[in-house]
DNA sequence: ACGCTTTGTAAGCGGTGTTTAGAAAGGTGT
DNA sequence: ACACCTTTCTAAACACCGCTTACAAAGCGT
């Protein structure tokens, strides 16, 4: 099972890591500084560090802390090449901006525009964003940027990087973007599914920062989940776990775009909320109008099935995953506290007690940019050298 | 987040590990065949024999197979001190046996007895047990022992060590059983919960050997989960993940023993099959006489409801965990082929198609006590030295 | 008995991290 | 202005590791 032999070059290829990811995390230090805080000796970061320098991981400023002894240079992510693109695919809005190493995305450097109706017209409206926002079309790209990261949505296969069947974005279904962009533009380009893309993105920068097991889930058109589990993410055999929504409640329920009947999706959702209150309304509104309009006769009783289904949900990410945190991300939780508390105490109800107990559940808005980003950079991490956990991997518990 | 210092002796622990990992799977070797084998170079495999045979983990035996160069001598776990002891504890019956650390199980050395009606009497027989076993009740278990791997049922916390509620066997509620039994025989005791157990016991020496990516789902009075993911059981944060029985199928359904209504163990399990074919029939049966049962009036009813259920539960996990291979076991369906060909059926409907056809789905018969076994073994192995997975850990594909 | 083949180990090499010692760089105090 | 102090950074020495090479050990076949 384990092949290539453990060589000593392993040790100073997990050191670099360790290195930049201080960096990463903390910002400019000087050599002493990552020492002392990355438990290293300080021989050690200089060897790394070098070797970072070299790969233009790092560079050196001359800016120097004030202090009492002789002031450290300096380290920071390199300006030149230490930065990577992420791209996010949604079904009505594309967004592509570029950021440092530490995720930290140049505002100024980012823009959107609307999903061309093509396949052909998306790949070549992503080229295009990106020359535009690199200054040139082809060509030295590679020279500032070290990979491009995508968020798409609907069902991908990460195993073989296609997009198996995206139900809000047909013109993805089995699709390669990140293989055809990169085939065009020369850089290495990763995809992740939404969802995942989000956990990545908050453990890394956002929300839930160094977590190991936390869970987020988003509800909106659809219901996304994503799952940190013991450090990992939980991608399933062909990145495809996490399809919370199509599990069966209502077993004779509604159709759902999937094919099955009573999916969580079909009740669970703001689209199947705006679709309720429609039909008490006897007209079409969308989320943000049905959770405003007036109460009419049936509303509260819509309401309070959607809050039950919600819960459901809620309830079985927390049995099935044990999460240590829960976001839950959603304008309909958002945008009124009042449903929220409702969904919280229906959920309590539905949920094994200590589970729940266990689990810390917070309102968070995600961040996909992140996500795409923080997608690319880990990958860029691991390439330099495997994460490296020296505990256990925690499936065990000791007791003597 | 990465504290302890990666010390060079990281290296030759992680070699030790492979090669003690080698002989468990492969059975006794010589040097060669494990420098052969295990991707190392000669020295290397026998300076980590060295160290193994010291430890008592290996010893050389005589016995040399013929060949034509000169005879290897081989490399055993030794009789003496490689041994665990595993003990499952179930609702009517527990189970005491030895193992080497190789899974072998001794079957002469293996006891059963009724549970107990108390844990403390519970704890005294597992301690009478061991003694038994070991021809000695107290003492030096330890010099041919290296620790005890327990089977708990219900739900149990691993961060504490800690069975927080047990549904059929309350004696356990709130106890720590690994904790107890240490403090009495002076011996690492490790407790599992039952379903985390059959994956590790699977994974190791079952069906499941060397596969990263499955489910295995009991059905039998409850519904039991495991998860192995990306090659990591998945635990969630107090290792009470994978408690797929109590999500909600019946929104308004039966009150379970949870608390909550409608959850899939009240309508997919054993023991709800036996309580509506027993409603049919008028009269109490059991699991295997239900299902032999002359057929009633409603009887096909019930069936074909049971088998609908089951397959939300299967779609469930096919859905949520995008198994590579997903291992079912129950009386149910392994009593009766044509009840697993429908759950088939109706499970193919209600899952993702991308999903469904990555899964291959077989019927299998668990194995608890080579669970218990197979998680001290585990637990022995990562304290020698962490497990080492030289790939990316498999959360992003390349496309370049 | 000799050659053949394979096993196992000792020696040397390059790599790595650490400790120790010392040089470098800036502030502080007289 | 100069000595002193503190801190940073690096060079040297050392211990450890795995690998390659070389060689001794141990059987088998002729």
């Amino acid at each position: 099972m384990i092949e290539s032999p453990v060589a000593s070059e392993l040790l100073s290829k997990i050191n670099e890591r360790r290195v930049l990811e201080f960096v990463q995390r903390n910002g400019p230090a000087s050599r002493a500084v990552i020492a002392r805080g990355g438990g290293m000796s300080a021989p050690t970061v200089s060897k790394a560090v070098v070797s970072l320098i070299r790969n233009e991981f790092l560079e050196e400023t001359e800016a120097s802390q004030a202090g009492f002894g002789r002031p450290g240079k300096l380290l920071q992510l390199s300006e030149q090449k230490a930065n990577v693109l992420g791209v996010v695919i949604d079904a009505d809005t594309c967004w592509i901006g570029s950021a440092r190493l530490d995720g930290a995305v140049g505002e100024e450097q980012s823009i959107s525009f609307r999903t061309p109706k093509t396949y052909d017209g998306l790949l070549q409206a992503v080229i295009n964003g990106l020359g535009e926002i690199t200054g040139n079309v082809k060509g030295d790209l590679s020279e500032r940027f070290r990979g491009v990261g995508l968020s798409v949505p609907g069902l991908f296969n990460s195993r073989v990087g296609e997009t198996v069947m995206s139900p809000n974005l047909h013109l993805l279904d089995g699709q390669r973007l990140a293989a055809d962009l990169s085939n065009e533009i020369g850089l290495q380009c990763i995809a992740l599914q939404e969802s995942h893309a989000l956990c990545v993105g908050e453990r890394m920068y956002g929300a839930a920062r160094g977590m190991n097991d936390f869970a987020i889930l988003d509800v909106s058109t659809g219901l996304g989940l994503g799952i940190v589990s013991g450090g990992h993410l939980l991608t399933g055999n062909s990145g495809m776990a996490g399809e919370l929504g199509h599990i069966t409640v209502v077993p004779d329920g509604l159709k759902c775009g999937c094919g099955n009947r009573g999916c969580l999706e079909t009740v669970a959702t703001d689209t199947a909320f705006a679709r309720l209150i429609s039909k008490e309304l006897g007209r079409k509104v969308g989320v943000k109008e049905a959770l405003t309009a007036p109460a009419v006769n049936g509303s509260e009783e819509v309401i309070a099935q959607t809050v039950d289904y919600l819960a459901i949900a809620v309830s079985a990410v927390i049995n099935i995953f044990n999460p240590a945190t829960l976001f839950l991300h959603g304008q309909l939780m958002n945008s009124d506290p009042q449903i929220f508390k409702r969904v919280m105490r229906q959920a309590k109800k539905r949920t094994l007690s200590p589970s729940f107990k266990d689990c810390r559940i917070l309102q968070s808005q995600g961040n996909k940019r992140l996500g795409a980003v923080a997608g690319i950079i880990d990958h860029l991490a691991n390439e330099l050298a495997p994460a490296f956990a020296p505990v256990g991997n925690g499936n065990t518990e000791q007791a003597s």
